[in-house]
DNA sequence: AATGAATGAGACTTCATTCAT
DNA sequence: CATGAATGAAGTCTCATTCAT
């Protein structure tokens, strides 16, 4: 009664009926920066993200652990692009060490890192205590490696321009200040301060403190 | 919705006191900004603002409308504490325009306004796209008058010293995101960077900015 | 505007069935119906109901999306019950005007319809302003049909009759006062009046209105 | 140290320096009809009946013991003043039977009686089982005696007409239902049916029952 | 007698997580 | 792999009642 010949639903190339693990990860992902930027940390709900994502409720617990390794993950996506981008630019710069350190801070400033959308993930963790304390533990290292990256191209301005009385550790600082004070106001008043305003001031800055470098090429 | 006649269960166990619905206020504003330090805004529940306050879980509704009503008034609190700290700064420090942009500075980074429980409740309205709307709506004003304040003794100093190059927006601009920006270092990595080296780095930026004026008195 | 990840202390411990909507949402509004008629409507909690159904309590704000709109559809349920019930006895009535009229009246005190659980949500509709406004919103028109048509075969009747002096949109008018207020008394005086008393009640008054029609067949 | 000769602040004249117990009840009470019209009994709170009242939150539970109290005091109230209007009108009405009748049905659409704000008071009551208990406890001797009254009534009526197939008690009982099913609809319907309309209604049935009594007194 | 601040139980609602399908 | 119905803890808010003043 049933001889049909039957054939496998599933030949060998369409066997991956759905997306791949990484593919909707990522798409998770995505979807939860989104809608921290929309609707804010405390307003992102399972709901929010998958709807965003356009898939099923369950769907997060089923990739992630929970929300709260979902929020991890995202900003530890983040984390890491924002550090491959700074320090693809650091790398590939010319062999000055402003030129580097320039590269370095435009990279804070670049379309697709300084995004309002990422922005609103990254104060979303400043935020709150309990999330101070993640960011600090997924973010540190990447935080003091560029602060001492940072900290060691000053030195080096300082002993080629042979400037006195300045402090490298302190540029560096500042230089980290700047960029969340500056960010924060482009997530605030988005049409008082574009991205290439604020690039602009830090600009500006070094050129202050380092003005033998900045004589010629005023970029 | 619900019409159930209810009758109290258990009488009063703890006596009541009466205070002045001032006192009242003020007392739960305060236990606000501890709760909010503490447990973060989201974290900050009705239960955890009166608990710390020692009072019941219905006063919040009584003294104030809703959760969202407490917390704006919180905010307003700090605005207007901060504002008058750094205004009365202003006013009262000596006739020299860098003199009372220095003490504008120097208010940033009081004791009294400085404190990690107060600069959680600023981060956390910046964290969160819904409150950062609230936060314009209700300093927006105090921000701007600060802002432009800055601006005018920037263009006196400028004038003063015959410096050239100089915008005075652009260090106006300059300050507010260096506030901004070493506070949230002060609130992330409380033993990394103090209050008062805070401070210096903001006068150092102007140091390098003003050199005329700060040839004599180095602070 | 709570944001706490919050993880279930609980595992499950009844096995979850999985209903259809429809089904689930039906079972919803009988333990509606119910609670009403047990415990009244300001009575009735989302608890009620779902222990009635033997649900959980978030499920109401699942398949409705809230309580006030449990409520209405719980209305619209008997008000659509209410109608078909009468507009198919009047459909499927012999062909005469009175016979047509007659299976409207009795519609009202059938059994199935007349039941003192649903009288109890009629009439809690009918207590409270604001619920009669809703109760307006979703009801009128098929009151407003009902009326026409009464009207109507009151009309054909006393044409047929020769009937003098009679108004068919006051009889029509009688007609609707008189179930409100004989259910009322269903409702009230369970012992006291019945469903088939009631019933009479409205044939003697049309009997004695129309008394031609009513000289062979006294029902 | 404290001789002065001090007068006592009260004299016997200022001695009552609040309202009576009375007056203050009667305030409430007024207060808490008023506000069941306005927001349903359910939306009824101490709050909206004393500020209705212009009176202090507290002073209801002192007044009357509890919310529960007050209402069935409310009600209590209605009914006695219901039961004044037309136990008067009974008595003042002319000898004959059917005027005593009458004077009944006209006191049920009196102006004063028949009041939006009071039928939602009514209405109420009927709107749930527990104040259907309620109401039965306080009212029903009252319905019990007009009932009584009416039958009575018809009965002479039908003896004086010499009505065939009538029965006292099943028009009683009719009047009772258009009573509550009239006002109901002056309810529900402010627009659509006037207390004079609705008088007019239940003496159009009352001339068609007795129409010997009808044929000289058209009003 | 009166006021109104304070209490706390309980209502509605949201939502992370689970799991049958 | 994926769906989405279901659970239930926890949060916000309301409000009858109490009682110091």
């Amino acid at each position: 009664m049933n001889e049909v010949v039957r054939q496998p639903k599933t030949g060998p190339k369409t066997r991956r009926r759905t997306a791949s693990k990484e593919v909707r990860r990522q798409q998770l992902i995505d979807a939860t920066i989104t809608s921290i930027a929309r609707n804010g940390i405390g307003g992102t709900t399972m709901s929010t993200v998958t709807e965003i994502a356009g898939l099923s409720q369950g769907i997060v617990n089923f990739h992630f652990r929970s929300k709260q390794n979902l929020f991890e993950e995202t900003l530890t996506f983040l984390a890491r692009e924002h550090h491959d981008h700074w320090h693809k630019a650091y790398t590939d710069a010319g062999l000055g060490a402003l030129d580097k350190l320039l590269a370095i801070v435009d990279a804070h400033f670049h379309p697709v890192i300084c995004t309002r959308k990422k922005l609103s993930v990254w104060f979303a963790f400043y935020g709150e205590a309990g999330r101070r304390a993640i960011y600090r533990s997924l973010v540190d290292n990447i935080d003091d490696e560029r602060f001492e990256i940072s900290t060691e191209l000053c030195r080096l301005i300082i002993e080629e321009g042979g400037y006195s009385g300045i402090e490298p550790r302190f540029v560096a600082q500042m230089l980290e200040s700047l960029y969340d004070g500056l960010c924060l106001h482009i997530l605030m008043y988005p049409g008082s301060l574009s991205r290439d305003e604020a690039r602009r001031q830090v600009r500006g800055y070094l050129s202050g403190i380092f003005p033998k470098h900045f004589e010629i090429s005023p970029a």
